[in-house]
DNA sequence: CCTTGTGAAAACTTTCACAGCT
DNA sequence: AGCTGTGAAAGTTTTCACAAGG
């Protein structure tokens, strides 16, 4: 099965492309060059049969009889998944989760880079956090178009985060990661994904009663 | 549908139940006591049709004809999530994200209370942050069983991840929000909810490029 | 006439099982 | 003999459409 096909990718094989990929980067690191589906699911909660399905979407990636050649195998992934060259993303709202994420290293881990850092305090503006500049909104548009920006994470308050967020996407930006929670509406043309601490601790509360039953 | 049928609630109509009682907060705010099932999903991106579906799992919640009570559908999204007396949880790691998810406002908003933060540094023990003591995790066990803790948030560097829920589970936690980028090997009693932002960002990446073809 | 609750259909995702390559 | 790649089957979730209640 080929890219070309128009067969819709589940969503959740993507997210399990990235799982994947910190799969191999640990088993690269122990120095092995070829691995099984097995291997690589191995510390996974996904079975081999999902991996090579999920795999299969793109095409022939291993040898029958063999396995994977793991650099090989993460250089592929990282070029579906969009990550093989750095990718420059901006941070709204630098209170304390926002500082938080400056400093986050599993961002440069898979090249993703903050190149800039906004806020709405007099007080911050001009200050730096973790090496980067915290510049006004109002200088936005400029530095995504200088970068070539097409990501950002928004971590600002509640109820300032549909405006800024209406303002990002003025900006050019087409991703957001939002850690605000509310829902945001904006154009379809903007992909939203949302990390809701809040909803993420209910659902927690909810499924670990049930486990014991 | 009763709750008491064996009928498999799928794990998305769950984490939806927390978006409808986010939704719901907003309406009773203002101060709208009935409301239909579209009025709620209103912002949501889900349909009326399955807000109504996801209800239908725990029985008939509304009047045909009319819609929903605010405050009695509030009471019974809690109940069902286990979220309407306070839940006590614990910190694992105060290091930049721990220190700002104890300052985080959305717990509270939903009942949940951080009443111990843990940390292996010797500097930030007996410390205070955001009111709470850092403890040495040696008194971790005492902490879970006088605070009846069942949940806690799993903040350290992914090196010591595995091992500090293992200490976790020890102690009787059933339920982690794991932030650290790695797969807990832990045993079956235990809910593991993972928040990688990494990977969040790698899905981003891939689902923001498609968004434009 | 409006809105809920819910079977039934459709869509989607995972698991299975095995043909085929090394 | 061992492992991949993939149709087909099974399982799960969402959407549809409408009967029944206010």
């Amino acid at each position: 099965m080929r890219k070309t096909d128009k067969i819709r990718i589940p969503q959740e094989t993507i997210r399990r492309l990235a799982l994947y990929l910190r799969s191999l980067r640990k088993l690269s690191q122990q120095n092995l060059t070829i691995v099984s589906s097995s291997q690589i699911t191995n510390h996974l909660n996904v079975t081999s049969d999902q991996f090579r399905k999920d795999l299969s979407y793109f095409g022939s990636l291993g040898k029958p009889g063999v396995g994977y050649r793991v650099d090989e195998l993460i250089e592929h992934l990282e070029k579906i998944l969009g990550v093989d060259s750095e990718r420059r993303i901006i941070l709204a709202g630098v209170g304390k989760l926002g500082s938080a994420l400056l400093a986050y290293p599993g961002f440069l881990n898979f090249n993703f880079r903050i190149v800039a850092a906004f806020d709405n305090d007099p007080v911050k503006i001009g200050k730096k956090r973790e090496g980067i500049r915290i510049e006004d909104i109002s200088r936005m548009r400029e530095v995504v178009s200088r970068f070539g920006v097409r990501l950002a994470i928004l971590a600002v308050p509640a109820e300032s985060a549909q405006s800024v967020a209406e303002k990002l996407v003025e900006c050019g930006i087409r991703g957001i990661l939002n850690f605000a929670p509310v829902n945001l509406d904006l154009s379809q043309k903007v992909y939203v994904l949302d990390v809701d601490m809040g909803t993420e601790l209910m659902a927690l509360t909810y499924f670990s009663r049930r486990v014991l039953l």
